[in-house]
DNA sequence: ATTGAATCATCAAGTAAGTTGAGTTAATCC
DNA sequence: GGATTAACTCAACTTACTTGATGATTCAAT
């Protein structure tokens, strides 16, 4: 939700910052990697990585890990992440429950916990938010100077928008800011976005969009939306609200009506509830589709032209390297839904050579909102930016 | 067509360009703006900023216009673009003719021309391009000295992609960087574009889009484009061809067709020809309009829907400040179909207190595509970039 | 009319961070 | 085993921004 971002100039301090931001990026992006071949990539002297290094190195941020064997010369030393050096807090505020997560430098959740929260008040929204922190750092003994943020992630819409009040969006931060609210609260760098750029970020951080710059993540939440991350940034519009691909129109039987209202759990559970099955309260949509409910099925086979036209929508629009399917749907569901799509020959990702596939699974699973959390977190710190939030 | 940019590391040279370019881009987009006021607004200290604003007084960038008036203190000397202190190349390729604009730092036209050309091969365009950049130069007797780079801009997609061959893109430059090609051409540093992306930072440079950041451009050429500007960066996607909005799904007819064969000049054009009428020999498209032609009038009111649903799709996917329409249609035509638009309240870009229009039209005319071409120059010597394109 | 507060602007010394170039270490090639 | 290649380190150097003192210009209050 950190709506644009300024450029500011560059001195020595602000280009230590990034510099030191690009190194460990560049490590991580890596997995393992030597001094020399940063300094090639990066345009700086060899003797600056070494110090930027030695730096990190002494933060705990990275470790060495052995010399790599090569054809001739002296073998470069490799360094990779630490795991333990730093930590981020992923919380996620949903109607009715709060989800934590404590993920380690890599992105691996090394805690997590779930609050139910029957209030929607500001007060008691920030108090399950405050302890949920207390708690999931408590289990994990993570001491609280390794922290680097934490990350909160809401439905979105953020503001007062023509989507507002459509029952899925946070109204208690109409007129707050959420970032500043939470900082102020946690005693922590916040950064705070909707589900599906989140979701986008965990899976680019540790997930299947690892080496990724620019890809989509189409969410399953309660409705639908989608993160679009462009050259390593997250493309979050004017006003923070970029990626309400729910609300675009589609015809379905003949009407024009918002896309998700036939492609999201909403839409499903509706479709369910006609023939008598509650989702909620009865069998998960899992066991549903385990044994091939007739209902289910249905629902999924009409889906199918709607999702592949969204599919189509977002290759041309946006020529991502993928795009990524994921969110509150059961891993068969969503396996389903991929095996049912149509990918149209006439668009721009129909490109020869390809390497990734235009469609893939997210991995992060039904966690993926809490991980992405933390993940943004994460993201901030690998990103080198010589620019900042306003 | 500069894909994804690589992170480059920060040092006392890289510093120095970054920051003259944001000072260079602060005074752009001011209008008018003084020394303090551009150290308090970049972080700068006032006595860097002040050795940055010497220097760009005597490379003649910019100039000083008086002093002004204030409440208390010493009065600010303001700054201000100074238009022939720099000059960009500005050429449009389509098939059949080279556009050819000379711009001045404020993005004014100081000098154009059209040259046809029946010839599509690699050679004889290059021979075009290079003549055409000579004639105009001297046309405006503007010394190579000062030019800042060729903008070139061309009908999309680029490489191979599942929409090629479909008639409206340069096959010739399938196995060739047209970048790498037109740089070695004309010795000059060279940007290309597709036409939409290059209308979209016309309109940022000189247009509507002047203070805005975050916009769409919805361009009517041969087909249907869309130019994405996301933080004053365009937003080309993973492989350049962001922005094919023409050949997004939409139902016509209860047929799910694309976007442009519903919506563009090639549309219109077929529509007219069952009727008998041959835009291209016969009338043009502003004196049908003018003596409200039935067959274009029809045309026009079976247009209005799908449009209307295309601006959905962009302002809940991009959340864009505002989306511009432009490109080759009479100024009439496109102020028809902007008054047609249903604008839906199920938007996020329906907030209260919007200080923009939703829909705005762009201000470059039908040579916006070879403005912009030029604009693109322009655009990357505002850009502070601590980062280098691949 | 004079003094004081506020703001812009400049000078000169200081500082932080990356660069440079010579020299060292460690492996492979022949 | 010497030549070659590449990674790495040390210390001096360079660059561009910052800092703090001082001056300039205007408005406002007495």
């Amino acid at each position: 939700m950190s709506f644009s971002t300024i450029t500011v100039g560059a001195n020595a301090g602000r280009a230590r910052s990034h510099n030191r931001q690009m190194v460990l990026d560049r490590v991580r992006q890596a997995g393992q990697i030597g001094r020399a071949e940063i300094a090639r990539g990066s345009g700086l002297s060899t003797q600056a990585v070494s110090n930027i290094i030695s730096d990190l190195l002494s933060d705990g941020l990275i470790s060495e890990q052995g010399r790599k064997a090569t054809t001739r010369g002296q073998p470069p030393v490799q360094y990779g992440l630490n795991p333990g050096g730093g930590y981020a807090v992923g919380i996620e505020i949903r109607p009715g429950a709060i989800f934590a997560a404590l993920l380690d430098l890599c992105g691996t959740a090394v805690a997590s916990l779930k609050h139910t929260m029957t209030a929607t008040d500001l007060g008691d929204v920030t108090h399950a938010v405050v302890s949920a922190r207390t708690a999931i750092t408590a289990q994990a003994r993570v001491s609280d100077a390794k922290l680097l943020g934490a990350g909160i992630v809401m439905p979105g819409p953020f503001g007062r928008t023509g989507l507002s009040g459509t029952g899925s969006e946070f109204s208690i931060f109409h007129d707050v800011s959420p970032t500043a609210w939470f900082a102020d609260a946690l005693h922590l760098p916040v950064v705070v976005e909707n589900d599906a750029n989140a979701a986008a970020v965990a899976e680019r951080v540790a997930g299947v969009a690892s080496g990724l710059n620019t890809f989509a993540f189409l969410y399953f939440g309660t409705g639908l939306g989608l993160g679009l991350m462009q050259d390593g940034r997250l493309a979050t519009g004017g006003f923070g609200n970029a990626g309400e691909i729910g609300h675009i129109p589609v015809i379905s039987n003949g009407q024009t009506v918002p896309l998700e209202s036939a492609l999201s759990r909403l839409s499903v559970q509706r479709h369910l509830a006609h023939v008598g099955i509650d989702v909620d309260s009865g069998d998960s949509l899992g066991a549903l589709f385990a044994r091939r409910e007739p209902a289910l099925m249905s629902w999924l086979a009409a889906a199918a032209e709607p999702l592949s036209n969204a599919i189509a929508v977002i290759e041309n629009m946006f020529d991502p390297e993928t795009v990524i399917l994921g969110g509150a749907m059961p891993d068969a569901i969503l396996d389903h839904l991929i095996g049912s799509v149509t990918l149209t020959d006439r668009s721009v990702s129909n490109r020869p050579g390809r390497t990734t596939a235009r469609l893939l699974h997210g991995a992060s699973g039904s966690m993926t909102g809490t991980l992405g959390a933390g993940a943004l977190v994460l993201n901030r710190a690998f990103t080198p930016r010589i620019a900042a939030a306003s």
